[in-house]
DNA sequence: TCCTAAGCGAGACGGTACGTCTTGTCTTCCA
DNA sequence: TGGAAGACAAGACGTACCGTCTCGCTTAGGA
């Protein structure tokens, strides 16, 4: 969930933080380590074996501190994803700067997602097997937004006998958490490019058909 | 703690069953008292916000009862899944019968699926809303065994360029829980038919592809 | 506690029991069963480690059985208590019939007493450790019968200044207990002579001075 | 777990008094809130009555705080004694300046601990009544200490026919215990001072006898 | 350079749910 | 029909977390 080592930025306070000037290094140093300890414990022992009291016991950090920062164990986490939102959506766009109909157009992407997955692969691992169900239902929230932004605009004018868009989206999304979840758990050998090939021979040809029939 | 050195006395030869029976009358009244009050609490708080001392004050049932018969709120509602399962099964055989290459015969059980969650729309909006996580994905591992019995049977000689069958079924089995989810969360007025449909034709055509080449 | 062969009668039931004609052979043997289980837990873990759904378990009775017999545990072991009680106030009588001021006259059962605990000194251990105080309670109280009906008879006329006579009972009996338990718990090596030795040398004097002044 | 790699930088000169001081009072105040609950509920209901969600329910205190300070019921009302042994180590010091053979110098506390019990009349009738078995073993477990230092310190050489030490402090201390619950539970109008004075009419001359010889 | 406010560690605290345990009652079956 | 088996309600237990809070220390930015 790291980016390079620009860790920084992590926007999901509590407080507006007013960020005087300097943004306190202090408070950044903080929250880097909650974040660190959170990440550690997680691929240890699984995202939901890890309490509050792990985290800020591994991070050396005050009880009260955490909660002047984060919501809770879920709020640090989700804190990372923005990260990844961004990563994204830079990604989706210069995708759509190819050629009408290109076959790597729609949903481009996808392969960055994967590559993405494939440099934090314990990490998901570790989040999708131990219940780590709400971090990845924020996941595929913020997929969510991307494909249904996609889709709008790639969309020809709608017939009585369409899927409903957001059915497709539905589809796509968990098409997309799905997939990932069984690389990461199952098949751990395969490379990003397979992995975004079977991903799109059984998704975008379905996708195709309904939104640009 | 063993009881039944007196009991295995006489081994089989007796009556198993009738002192079984009786007995279990009361069980049985215990445990759908408990069920029963599993569900109602869901549907009233949701999932999550619902407690195993909720649970046994609601069913008038003694907490170690409870602990008797389950273990623990996801064991009680996971008690729930077999007859559902049962139910799959027997359409899934049913259509087996239809000639090969017949439209409904693949993923033949998805309409009787669609059908059981329309008339349990309620508890299955509960359990996606509030983090029944963990009771979805027991459903969809109880979908995942059906689907991979019915693909292997299914399945023409495998090649090597083929999309691995494993992700095939996960892909299947995800996209149906989306669908179940998306349906009840976000557009309840599909009839179960169109549901269906719209599963089929996002679903049915790259299964086939990739599988029946 | 048990005396001899014959741990038969177990008068402390809570039904009367009216002893149709053949006195159920089959009541004796649970009440049987269960005081041997007792016995043998008791010793194992110590009284208060053991608890009704052991004994049932281990006496392989059910539990409805053994409270149709014992109002609870502590009644299942008072129950061998009269036995003891007896057996001592037989040895009472004999000393009795000794010459006035002859030394053994006074608390003449008291040897009895401890050659009684020492052919039952494991049980005894097990009941003074692990807090089976209300069952030595008990003991003491029937000690205590004893030693009030002795010094009532043997008391000169009661003097303004003299211990009252509760108190001399008290002290007796608590002597009595705590002697059994020292013996017991840090030196059993002793034999039932000389601990009756000491405990003459430490209480008679006292209570003679106290009560034949 | 380990807190303290910060807060040890400094060892041991700053101010560890201060800071431990203000942190201490609330924690005082919670454990003198607890401490009175149990003393009011035992009063009211009996000690084996009362249940720690009683106490804290009455202490107004968390669950978890209770446990935090104290192993148990048991652990709360032990920590009240401590006040009491130091209160009794006094008395005994002062009484050992007494000169050599002096009446009131043997076990000389033992005026000091029946004008305790005596300000504390109900709750020791409480404890003796309702099965307090543990408490009052921990009442004469810390007597023992005391019994033991006073003989060991007056102790003339051993003789061959000496009763064991162990079997006099064994029988002074259940001697004091006996005492005091005889005078809460049967004779509550006795002053102090008659206690104590049938305590050792009974019970000094023998342990002289039999120690000092 | 001093002062002041913020960040912070430490951890006490009230609360809630957990899963285990034991008790004594009550129903049901069997001989 | 009476004794045995065991399901059951009740509720205490000790543990684990949670999120709130109070308390001083320390430290860095503005006066």
């Amino acid at each position: 969930m790291r980016y390079g080592t620009t860790a920084a930025r992590i926007p999901e306070t509590r407080r507006p933080v007013k960020t005087k000037k300097k943004a306190d290094r202090r408070v950044r140093r903080t929250q880097q380590s909650l974040y660190r300890a959170l990440l550690e414990l997680t691929l240890k022992h699984g995202y939901e074996a890890v309490s509050v009291g792990d985290i800020i016991a591994h991070a050396d950090v005050g009880r009260s501190t955490f909660y002047a920062h984060y919501a809770g164990k879920e709020g640090l986490l989700l804190s990372g994803l923005n990260l990844l939102r961004d990563h994204l959506l830079e990604h989706q766009r210069a995708a759509q700067a190819a050629p009408e109909n290109s076959p790597g157009r729609l949903l481009g992407f996808s392969s960055a997602l994967f590559e993405h997955v494939d440099s934090h692969r314990d990490l998901y691992r570790a989040l999708g097997q131990s219940g780590g169900g709400l971090v990845m239902a924020r996941i595929r929230s913020m997929l969510s937004d991307l494909v249904r932004l996609e889709l709008a605009a790639a969309r020809r004018p709608e017939r009585s006998d369409d899927i409903p868009r957001g059915a497709v989206v539905n589809f796509v999304c968990d098409a997309l958490v799905s997939q990932i979840l069984w690389w990461c758990e199952k098949n751990p050998r395969l490379t990003p490019a397979e992995v975004d090939s079977i991903f799109r021979r059984l998704v975008v040809p379905s996708v195709r058909a309904a939104c640009l029939g």
